[in-house]
DNA sequence: ATTTTTTAAAATTTTGAAATTTTCTGGAAT
DNA sequence: ATTCCAGAAAATTTCAAAATTTTAAAAAAT
């Protein structure tokens, strides 16, 4: 065990990162008086992290039964998918709209570099620490695509719901890259650019669907609302 | 001081309520030695809720220094304003396009409640419990509105949004009831019912802008979307 | 053999106090 | 008169152990 002692917001800021890279596995048991000899504090420290990372959804807390990483459920992906698009669209939606220079400047960066890290995932796979730099890469991504929408409450909304779908995904039995993923990304992108605000709703949605129920055949998603007409070019 | 024992979950509920209508004025200390006495508990108890309440938006933490009921700001009744249209204009078109007949029936009916609650204040006045009954009724019909969205976490994210609007907006140095309020229900209840999404969306905007800034002049939100022509009436 | 009861072990929650940090107060120096 | 510093008081955070509750195991009864 180890003996350096950490300070709350770093057991925090290491509890959250095991949570949404999958390196606590869904539904174990996480005890404090175990956790406590981990991190070289004391059990009170590590059940007030707890219970922030289960206000955050990450931890399931049952009165009396302590605490447990959330346990994988086909169902909730599809739900946290589903408020997952609709935030980013109308955050992509707004950004579009509001977006200056400095935005478009930061989306094509932070595009390029995940777009790097992607090409080097499709050659070599998906080992070691590089699932944590993508992830990384991955939301800084998204984040930007939003970054511009003038609204803080939907960008922490988004960020929460970010982090319980990652948890979600790379969780399940047989995770994977998919290599679609990149051309996605582009395809985001390029709409965004082009201040096509229907053409990326339609692109996110295109991204994400494969994680909704039964893919997302069933019209799940209203992509259909098409921009104003006095707006079209 | 009260001697009878309160349980963890009947603390939250009480602070919680006070919070929201206003009974702790904003800004005030919060100190869980002195709640420790209030509620016949240990400051460890009183601090667990307290972190919860922080991480719902309703109290302020600052490490090392404590706890305080968060403070009013006008920029941030505007960015709740802003993200609390979003999320019902969302999940009321959504409830409109997938709500049935058991949809309608409780809409109207808490919208008849809410109603006859508001008919009362509009002629007394709202004082002492009043305040609170019809706290609860503006978002049991806010609710219902969006019931039927099928997305448990926009669902959730509305109440949290909500409670925190209501507590910034109650604790407004001259709040009082406004008398439009009873029509612009009506207009978002009719809206609803007929089905008229483009139309309910209006109506919600219209219902709120006066909590953004400028009284929402400046056309920060886009209530132009338009419905799109295959589903037009 | 299965179910129920009793007993023991393990884990969680609460507690009261020690340790740390911040805030307040009064006096000295500029 | 104002600023700066030291010491005291107050409040917050951390801790380790007691009290409660749940879980597991063994024994008794159906």
């Amino acid at each position: 065990m180890l003996k350096t002692k950490f300070s709350t917001p770093q057991i925090y800021e290491d509890l959250h990162l095991q949570l949404v890279t999958a390196q606590i596995p869904q539904g174990q048991k996480l005890r404090s008086e175990h956790l406590r000899d981990v991190y070289g504090c004391s059990a009170n420290t590590i059940r007030e992290v707890l219970f922030r990372l289960a206000s955050e959804g990450l931890v399931i807390f049952e009165d009396q039964r302590g605490f447990r990483a959330r346990p994988t459920d086909p169902e909730r992906l599809h739900y946290l998918t589903k408020f997952r698009v609709m935030l980013e669209q109308e955050g992509a939606t707004a950004s579009i709209e509001k977006g200056e220079l400095a935005w478009e400047a930061q989306l094509s960066a932070v595009h390029h570099k995940l777009a790097h890290i992607e090409r080097k995932i499709t050659q070599d796979g998906l080992e070691g620490p590089t699932l944590r730099i993508w992830s990384l890469a991955e939301l800084e991504f998204h984040d930007t695509l939003i970054s511009a929408c003038d609204s803080p409450f939907l960008r922490s909304s988004f960020r929460r719901t970010y982090d319980q779908f990652r948890q979600q995904k790379i969780m399940q039995p047989k995770y994977g890259y998919h290599p679609e993923n990149a051309h996605e990304h582009q395809a985001i992108v390029e709409a965004a650019l082009a201040r096509d605000a229907y053409g990326c709703r339609v692109a996110i949605y295109e991204h994400m669907k494969r994680n909704l129920r039964d893919g997302g055949v069933s019209g799940e998603l209203d992509t259909s609302r098409q921009p104003s007409k006095t707006k079209q070019r």
